[in-house]
DNA sequence: ACGGTATCCAACCAACCAGTTGGATGTCAA
DNA sequence: TTGACATCCAACTGGTTGGTTGGATACCGT
């Protein structure tokens, strides 16, 4: 089999396993296994499970920078739902970035750049839509908005706690949904 | 020395290795050197690691259900503050509510109830203040205030691509605090 | 003095786990 | 046919780690 098809089906199965464990209660056996892959294979193409882990943090961080867009003009409050809804398809997106937030201190990963001029470029686009500067300010709201579409999916069991099984019904994530867009328009004035 | 003693110079040290770590990654050796006992007693005193993780983390939600009061008539805008500020200062507590929503799954821990009467009762002080009937809206709200407040803290290396730098300096934090008052006090109509 | 209780310890054990070794098999060009 | 290369594997290794064992010491009441 192609060399190609290996390393795709070992980093799926990574992604799968460091969402549910982390880096730490990971298990490299389980992810050869799930990858139906020898386990020497993992340190042959990737050289050790932190290097693994790694490359699914980062390629996680970049799908998350691109996942919704945020155009001149675009909506913020409309942007905070596409993402809440985005987080809620993706939660082994959401665990990933959290166990990355706690594995590393201040090493940036590979890519970082990138990451930081995405995320500028939403931050202009944002502050062109609301007729500002961008600034400092609107990057502090950018991380605003971000961590509304995200805490929900991110904090579930605070959530349940907060709104019982609601959190666990459609109709409950709509009013989620609609809860966060009403709020942002409200603090945004549109 | 009275066992007392010994159980929180072991409680003091795992809540340290615990935030930093998780419990996969945290190691009972280091729990007890950290706390000049004997690894031992973690076991004579909580049984295994599992539990003590238990307590530490029961002890830590229990804390910040507390952390910020919530009168009728509070502020809500000043509550997040408060709380920003309250995270801040209390990083370990921050990643060891993060560290509890990936590890845990369903199981409700010791003490749930007290904690959701708590956080109800915040959000019928909020609904008081805001002129409105106590809610599914105001318990939405309230996470939401919550989720805004702990996000800067909970998520550093993401405030930092947001952020730079900045996010490490007093005037930093004090404009993120703004920020987040002022944002509260829009979305709120106050 | 002695036995019971409280509190604790150093050394140990068995299981686990990341990573390595010493190969195997298939393909292809010479 | 053969050697080089690509891709992979089962078994192994050495170190780690959660948890246990077989005690020790101090104190106190009888």
């Amino acid at each position: 089999m192609p060399k190609e098809a290996t390393k795709d089906a070992l980093l799926a199965a990574a992604r799968t396993e460091f969402a549910a464990y982390g880096i730490a209660g990971a298990r490299v056996d389980r992810i050869a296994e799930r990858a139906g892959v020898n386990k020497e294979r993992i340190y042959g193409y990737f050289g050790s499970k932190e290097k693994l882990f790694d490359q699914v943090v980062v390629t996680a961080l970049n799908e998350v920078v691109e996942a919704v867009a945020m155009m001149p003009g675009d909506d913020p409050a409309e942007y905070v739902g596409k993402l809440y809804d985005f987080h809620l398809a993706h939660p082994d997106l959401t665990r990933l970035l959290m166990w990355e937030s706690l594995h590393y201190r201040d090493d940036d990963l590979q890519g970082q750049e990138q990451r930081v001029a995405s995320w500028n470029g939403k931050a202009t686009s944002l502050a062109a839509g609301l007729g500002a500067e961008s600034s400092r300010e609107t990057a502090r709201t950018m991380l605003t908005l971000v961590g509304l579409a995200v805490w929900p999916t991110a904090m579930p069991r605070l959530s349940r706690l907060a709104l019982g099984e609601e959190t666990a019904t459609e109709e409950g994530r709509a009013a989620m949904r609609e809860h966060l867009v009403t709020f942002v328009r409200a603090a945004l004035g549109r």
